[in-house]
DNA sequence: GCCCAGGTGTTTC
DNA sequence: GAAACACATGGG
């Protein structure tokens, strides 16, 4: 099925160059530092970024949007800054095992310098970083060329039949790490396009598919 | 008042 | 394994 596999990835081609040139760049992650990202990252967990940006703005006004400071605050305290982010008790104890591993590793830098598998392994073993948790913080911190998967993606592609209704994380992202030349420019801006395009046009209870920058892909009777 | 948002861990069959 | 549930605020 090579033939097969050509015509997948032409079709992936597509919708990255139609959501392009419908929305332009988006200049994602936004953060200032590869921490304030991580942090972003733990923070919006099934919750809307305009939530989590007033907790990133609590963390920098108390001048804790470091490992070292993150780690040594108390957790009650964190988490009362963190409250409008939502799930707070729970996100502040992510947050700190987060910065427990980042100084059992002597920081940031030399953790995130890990090889690819490694850096997974070792994110996915901290309690509170899930699949898309680990793969944002791979691509949008650490630069590695790994497709992140989201709420948005399943949706939009289950709809024109990419991928199964049933599908699991590995599932959808293979489609495009085995469809796409790995490219880690390409992912980030590609992921963040898909974000956009479901807040605008693809949400659960009001999709808008006649004005949707995608409407083109869509199979005939959906 | 109800639904949803850039998920993940735990509990339970 | 996979389904059901808990976790919680703020905007539409």
């Amino acid at each position: 099925m090579k033939q097969d596999k050509k015509k997948t990835a032409k079709t992936l081609e597509g919708y990255y160059a139609a959501m392009l040139a419908s929305f332009g760049p988006q200049g994602w992650w936004p953060g200032k530092t590869r921490f304030e990202m991580m942090v972003g990252a733990v923070l919006t967990q099934n919750t809307a970024w305009t939530n989590v940006e007033k907790a990133i703005g609590a963390l920098r006004k108390e001048k804790l949007l470091t490992p070292e400071r993150m780690h040594a605050v108390e957790e009650g305290e964190l988490a009362s800054l963190i409250r409008s982010a939502g799930y707070f008790n729970i996100k502040a104890r992510r947050l700190k095992n987060l910065t427990a591993r980042l100084l059992e590793n002597s920081g940031l830098d030399r953790f995130l310098r890990k090889d690819s598998s490694g850096l997974r392994g070792e994110l996915l073993s901290i309690n509170g970083i899930g699949p898309e948790t680990a793969d944002s913080i791979m691509l949008y911190a650490a630069g590695k060329s790994e497709f992140v998967v989201d709420a948005y993606t399943k949706r939009i592609f289950t709809r024109h039949g990419l991928i199964e209704e049933n599908a699991g994380y590995e599932e959808v992202k293979a489609l495009f790490m085995d469809n796409l030349a790995p490219d880690a420019a390409v992912f980030n801006e590609y992921h963040a396009l898909i974000v956009r395009t479901g807040k605008d046009y693809c949400r659960t209870k009001t999709p808008l598919c006649g004005e949707c920058p995608l409407k083109g892909f869509l199979p005939a009777g959906r």
